[in-house]
Formats: C-alpha cells, sequence, structure tokens
DNA sequence: TATAATTCTCTTTTT
DNA sequence: GAGAATTATA
C-alpha cells in the first residue's frame, strides 16, 4: 500500500495519479474496489457521508486521488449524478485529468460532470445569465494588460496623474476591492486617503466603461457570478439544487469571493468537499485568504480528515521540508511522514555568480541524466521571478540541453497574437473599444492617435458606439478626408468579416481570412525582417490552436456556445500549465508559483538569496510566511533529488550585488545537507562567457562616495566623469562614449579612476 | 498628422 | 534590457 511511486514513473503531472496501491483485485462489488486501493486516511475522506468536509493534505499525500475517488464514490453509491457533481482545480489542465481519471473508474457518463477552474465555470455561468446584469453574452474577458490599458483611459478621461498614481496599482487597488465584494460605492465610504479618494473616482468610472465595452475583468467573473445569484434567488436555486455535491482542490488559494460563492452554491445542503493544505497556501497577493482554510471548519461546521503520509519524496525531503515549515505560525498542525527510505542528501550549491549557477545546473543535469538514467522529462528548475530564466536558458542553450519554460512571456500575450485575437472579438463584441483601438490601425491604415481619438471621444459624447460611428465617420468633427475614407474601409473590413463569423463556422478559417483580408500577413511579409518572420510563425500557430479546436469541437459537439466565443474564452482563460508538454524530451523551467500541485524525480531551486527568495519586497510588506510556504511547495515538489544553489554576487539591472544566503537555506538541518562550493571566482572558466570581463570590482555593501568631478571606471561604459550628484546617492555621469547616465553609485558596476 | 527614433522608467509571484 | 512615453522628422 505504500511503497515509493515506482521508478519508472514518467508522468510529471499533478500529483499520484499513479501513485501507489494495491493491485486492484477484482472485487465485485464497484465500492469495495475503489475504496480497497485507498490508506485508511484516504479512504475516511472518501467515505464520508453528507455534509461539509475538510481534507487537509500535505503535500503529496494523495489528495488528487482521493478527489477523483471521491467523485467515483458519489457516482458508484448514487449518491449523486454526473450532471450534479461540481468540481474546482486549479488549472485546466487538471481538470481534463481528472475527468478522465473518474471516467476511467466510473464509465462515460461523467463526462456530463462540471470540472473546471473557478474562472471557467463563472464565465460557463455568465454566458448562460449575462443578460440579467446588462451584459450581452458575447462579452470579451479582459486580461490583466487590458484591464490596465482601460484604467489608463479612464484616468485620462478624469485628469488623473499616471505619474502620481500609476494605472498598475490603481488596477490593483480596484481589484483587490473587488476580491473583498465592495463595489465602487462602498469602496469609496470605506476609504479616507486622497489616493483612494482617487481610485474611488477611477474604479466608478471604470465599471461604467467595462460594462459599456461589454467586457469583464478576471475578477469580474467572480464576482458577477456572486451579484447574479444574490440577486436572483431562482438562479441561484437552479445551481444550488443542480449541484448537489461541489469539490475544491487547492482550497487554499481561495479568496473571499470565491468563498461566498462557494456559501452561496452549498448554503442548503451543505455538501462541500474541500481539500487544501495551509502550508501551500501562496496567492495571498492576490487578495486569496488563508483564513478561509484555517477557519473552514469552524465557518461550516465541517469534519475534517488529515492525510499525513507522502507518497512522493524521500524522508530526507520530507524533513527538510517540514524543517522548514516549521518556522512558520499560522498553520495547522501536520507533518509529513513517508516509509520511501532516506534517499539522498539536499544539495546546497554556493556559486560565483548566476553565469556560474546556471553553468553547474547544466552540468549537473546532463550527470543525471547520462549517469543516473533520469528523463529530462523528471526533471525541473524553479526560481523566484521569470527574470531569472533568461540567464539559465542562455547556457542551457550552450549546453544543448533541451527545455521548456513554462509561463513567462506567454504566447497570448504577444503583441501579433493579441492582434490577431483582438479581430475576432471585434466581430463577436462589436462594444469591445479596447480590441477596437488594437486594430483600428492595425496594420498601418492611416488612422493615427489622433483620428482615433476624435473617433472615441465623439463616439462618447454622442452615446454610440465607436464601431457604430465608423459606418459614417464623416459625422467625427475634424477628421481629416483621408482618415474618413480609412475609416470607412476599415468599417467594410469588419462587416465582411463579421458576415463570415456565422454561427457554426471554423475558427480556424475566419481566423486565416481575417489576417488575409486585413492585410495584416500582408504588412509583415513586406517588413521582410526576422522579427516579422517569428511574428508569422506564431500566427500560423495561432492558426493551428484554432484548427485543433475545431477538430476537437467537431469531435465533442454539444454546447450552445458558438464556436468563435467558445474558442475566444478558452484561450482566455489558459492557464501557466495548461501549456505543459511531458512527452517530449524536455526539462522544464518555471516560477515557484507555476511548480504547484506538480512533482519532478530531480528539482532545482535556485537564487536562494535574501532579497531574491525571499523577494525582498516580501520582507518588507511582512509577507515572509507566504514566501516560507512558497518555498515549502518547491521543496516538496521534488521526488527523489533535490538542489539549491545560491550565488555570491548577482547582477540586477546592471546593479551588481552580492548575495547572503536565503534564510531558508539555513532553516534546513545540517545533517541533511551536502554542499557544493566553487571557492574560486568566475573568470577563467572558458567557454567565452558573456560575463568575462575583468570588471572593476564593484563596490558590495558600502556607499562610493562619489563627488562632481571625480572620474570614474564603470564595467560595460568605460571611462567617465561625475557631473552631478542627486540624493539617494545617485550620480549623473558623462561617458567618454558621449552618453550620459545616472546611475545608483551604490549597486552600479563603478569605481573610482586612480 | 503619422511614423521613426530616442529617452526614460521600472522590474514578484498570476487567474 | 524591455516597454512605454516623449521627441524628432518626414
Amino acid at each position: 500500500m505504500s511503497e515509493a511511486p515506482p521508478a519508472d514513473h514518467q508522468s510529471s503531472f499533478e500529483e499520484e495519479f499513479d501513485a501507489p496501491g494495491a493491485p486492484v483485485s477484482a472485487g465485485s462489488d464497484p465500492v469495495e474496489r475503489l475504496l480497497g486501493e485507498l490508506n485508511p486516511a484516504q479512504r475516511g475522506a472518501v467515505e464520508h457521508g453528507e455534509g461539509p468536509l475538510l481534507v487537509l493534505a500535505g503535500a503529496g499525500s494523495g489528495k488528487t486521488r482521493v478527489l477523483v475517488h471521491r467523485i467515483a464514490y458519489l457516482l458508484a453509491t448514487g449518491m449523486a449524478r454526473p450532471n450534479e457533481i461540481l468540481a474546482i482545480t486549479f488549472t485546466n489542465k487538471a481538470a481534463d485529468e481528472m475527468r478522465g481519471r473518474v471516467e476511467q473508474l466510473t464509465g462515460a457518463a461523467a463526462r456530463q460532470m462540471w470540472v473546471m477552474t473557478f474562472h471557467s465555470c463563472c464565465s460557463r455561468i455568465l454566458r448562460q445569465h449575462a443578460d440579467r446584469l446588462g451584459y450581452k453574452r458575447g462579452f470579451t474577458i479582459y486580461d490583466e494588460a487590458d484591464s490596465v490599458r482601460m484604467v489608463k483611459r479612464c484616468m485620462e478621461e478624469l485628469d488623473v496623474d499616471p505619474k502620481r498614481f500609476p494605472p498598475r496599482s490603481v488596477k490593483a487597488q480596484i481589484s483587490g476591492a473587488k476580491n473583498r465584494l465592495r463595489d465602487a460605492d462602498t469602496y469609496r465610504e470605506e476609504q479616507g486617503s486622497f489616493f483612494e479618494e482617487t481610485v474611488a473616482d477611477v474604479y466608478t468610472l471604470y465599471e461604467k466603461r467595462m460594462h459599456a465595452n461589454n467586457a469583464m475583468d478576471f475578477d469580474d467573473l467572480l464576482v458577477r457570478t456572486v451579484n447574479l445569484f444574490e440577486l436572483f434567488e431562482d438562479l441561484r436555486d437552479r445551481y444550488a439544487h443542480g449541484f448537489r455535491h461541489v469539490l475544491v482542490d487547492e482550497y487554499q488559494d481561495t479568496n473571499r469571493v470565491q468563498y461566498r460563492l462557494l456559501q452561496l452554491l452549498t448554503g442548503e445542503h451543505g455538501n462541500l468537499f474541500v481539500v487544501g493544505d495551509e502550508s501551500q497556501s501562496i496567492y495571498g497577493f492576490r487578495a486569496a485568504d488563508i483564513r478561509n482554510i484555517l477557519d473552514f471548519e469552524r465557518d461550516f461546521e465541517a469534519a475534517s480528515v488529515k492525510l499525513e503520509q507522502n507518497y512522493r519524496s524521500t524522508q530526507t525531503i520530507l524533513d527538510a521540508s517540514n524543517a522548514v515549515i516549521a518556522n512558520n505560525r499560522d498553520r495547522l498542525d501536520k507533518e509529513l511522514w513517508t516509509d520511501a527510505g532516506t534517499g539522498e542528501p539536499v544539495t546546497i550549491a554556493e556559486l560565483a555568480d548566476e553565469h556560474e549557477e546556471a553553468r553547474w545546473i547544466a552540468g549537473e543535469i546532463e550527470r543525471l541524466v547520462e549517469e543516473e538514467g533520469l528523463a529530462r522529462t523528471e526533471v525541473a528548475v524553479f526560481y523566484r521571478t521569470n527574470a531569472q530564466s533568461r540567464v539559465l536558458e542562455d547556457t542551457l542553450v550552450r549546453f544543448d540541453v533541451p527545455y521548456q519554460v513554462i509561463g513567462g512571456t506567454k504566447f497570448y500575450e504577444r503583441a501579433e497574437i493579441k492582434d490577431a485575437i483582438a479581430y475576432l472579438t471585434l466581430l463577436t463584441n462589436p462594444e469591445d473599444t479596447v480590441a477596437l483601438a488594437r486594430v483600428i490601425n492595425s496594420p498601418r491604415r492611416g488612422i493615427g492617435k489622433t483620428s482615433e481619438g476624435r473617433l472615441m471621444s465623439h463616439a462618447n459624447t454622442v452615446g454610440v458606439s465607436p464601431l457604430e460611428l465608423l459606418a459614417e465617420p464623416e459625422r467625427v468633427p475634424g477628421l481629416g478626408a483621408a482618415a474618413i475614407k480609412a475609416m470607412g474601409r476599415f468599417r467594410e473590413l469588419i462587416a465582411s468579416l463579421s458576415e463570415r463569423a456565422t454561427d457554426r463556422g471554423s475558427v480556424a478559417e475566419l481566423l486565416e481570412a481575417t489576417l488575409s483580408e486585413s492585410g495584416y500577413l500582408e504588412a509583415l511579409e513586406a517588413e521582410r525582417t526576422i522579427e516579422a518572420e517569428g511574428r508569422i510563425e506564431n500566427l500560423q500557430e495561432l492558426v493551428g490552436v484554432a484548427g485543433e479546436f475545431d477538430a476537437n469541437r467537431e469531435l465533442e459537439g454539444e454546447s450552445e456556445l458558438a464556436p468563435l466565443d467558445e474558442f475566444l474564452e478558452q484561450i482566455s482563460l489558459f492557464t501557466a500549465q495548461d501549456e505543459i508538454s511531458d512527452s517530449d524530451e524536455l526539462i522544464t523551467l518555471m516560477t515557484l508559483h507555476n511548480a504547484k500541485g506538480l512533482e519532478f524525480r530531480a528539482v532545482f531551486i535556485i537564487g536562494c538569496e535574501d532579497g531574491v527568495f525571499p523577494h525582498a519586497r516580501s520582507v518588507d510588506e511582512g509577507t515572509l510566511e507566504e514566501e516560507r510556504r512558497l518555498a515549502y511547495v518547491g521543496l516538496t515538489r521534488a521526488r527523489q533529488r533535490l538542489a539549491m544553489s545560491f550565488a555570491r554576487r548577482r547582477t540586477i539591472f546592471g546593479a551588481s550585488g552580492s548575495g547572503v544566503p536565503s534564510r531558508f537555506l539555513g532553516e534546513i538541518p545540517d545533517h541533511l545537507v551536502e554542499r557544493h562550493s566553487t571557492a574560486m571566482p568566475t573568470t577563467g572558466w572558458g567557454l567565452g562567457s558573456s560575463s568575462g570581463f575583468a570588471a572593476p570590482e564593484p563596490p558590495t555593501a558600502e556607499a562610493l562616495e562619489l563627488a562632481v568631478g571625480d572620474d570614474v571606471v564603470h564595467a560595460s561604459f568605460g571611462e567617465g566623469i561625475v557631473t552631478a550628484v542627486e540624493p539617494g546617492n545617485v550620480v549623473v555621469i558623462r561617458f567618454g562614449g558621449g552618453g550620459e547616465r545616472k546611475l545608483m553609485a551604490d549597486y552600479a558596476p563603478i569605481q573610482k579612476a586612480s
């Protein structure tokens, strides 16, 4: 029942779907057979009757297994029919796997279950009933960038200075308010400071504009669904009675809105089955509220089950993880154990700088692959921030180590992809002015900022949608003849494409038609640059994605949504983990946040320096415990090998600073650790490394005192002279090349010339 | 008025 | 070292 995962275990995705279990004896009773695959604690959870249950599932303790078996149990015992089950997962990929697993256990009827993420679920409900809130069903889902753009537009309209109030932070503030279920008016009443009053103004206008654009941001998807259920009892009843059993994975990362939603859905029957681990709560910055899980038993008068036996990692890895998380105060009592054996010690490597760190990792990976026979899919490298992947990628390329990066600059955030999608969006949601603004002059068709501004503001004053106004551009005051003509042509383009976007057409074909008829492809081809070629390739990939979507849709049929709407929804609710491939021979690079829910045979965590991990800001903001939970998540992903590394010196944006080993490293008991260190600095490593200039040793902690007129040498800009010294030890230096730059004297790689 | 060039800022984590 | 905002040019 409890041997270590088999060594040939290939899937790097999600927890122990293939984890241990006694060989399934062909018991006659399907329910007994289901339960026979579980340990006593797991079995207790699965066999729970009606009413709420909290499953406190430590990392690797089989929580997905419990969820899958619970669903199968509900079906097999007749406690629920498939369409009465709602299961919430963290990613679409996890949802697919869960559905597949249940199907294997109970048959194809399981397809009728709702297994999806919070956001997909809400979106699906909203498409059905958005009209009750005054939205149309083709509403657009804005990603973060689109939302910030909208905030910025509102700020411009209100004459708010974007320097004093960065749109990003205003958006964050609005988002925070929404996640506490405060609408603009309530928010205004509760606030006092000038900043907050300004935010309240922007918030009010933002809501108005979003509604006029028939658009929702990520928060809206949740909030509007709550609104829907609170305002319309018939709808709430329909869903609350329809879903007789609701199950939630990763419960520790839910926020107040999600909490409220679950309350609305399960308030009457109380059949809420949640699985989570407070030690893995890492989304506080996104308003996830760890109280949700800490107080679950009290709030819902729930029973609870603890899963502490780990089927993933060696005892050494667990001991290290337990030791680190023990430094947190806010936790429920829970300690992981395994009978998988001690295993290898945790490696802690000290390297000279991030380049050496990357080389060390590349070397170690090759060693693991060649000497110990690991498949590359079983190896992952985690880092705190996306920016850290760059140096690593450069090095892996040089070492010929194939890799995939998960998250980071995402495919769907590329300009050409967003443009293509904006065209499609406009076809299904003509009110969407953010989409319109994106494509109205791309490719260039002679409608510049000024003309666009005139169109938008006139549309605003007259109170019609800009796209409508495009039908008669001569009514817009101040437009030149050329602009009027261009607008007319653009309007015709959209009209003719709209005709094609019929209810049942192929999305891929529509996309291709859009790209060619708009002249977008042509413009790119005319550029004849490498970048343009890359963009064309990306667009081709998008057409491929659409083709796949079409094919899938053909297979599955059903769905009340028009294909185009469904396609757009799918890609806007894509998660980073959905892009993971476990078929290719690639090692995986990702942030620690993206690592949640995954497991690998060998895990490297890089950049373990105070300030990097834990992130400097978390120390300031008092969220160190969350960083520690993040460390815990990272550590517990490893099945057999775990290595953590730190660099003595690291360059971040031209500023080279010396690194202090992360406090988390110090929390791992010495007897679990094997240290690796390179005594020598990085120079002389060959490989034609880019870091190689024999630079003047950058000053470390203490400030470099500079005065106007001092001659200095900069590691990359060369010789220069100080022309000004500003507060905060910022110096202005004019360099020999002619350029003048402002630098932080404390961090920049500069030295007084002798 | 549109576009190209240049300067400046800002860097956590993400549905 | 990228993206946005500003400035210069056609």
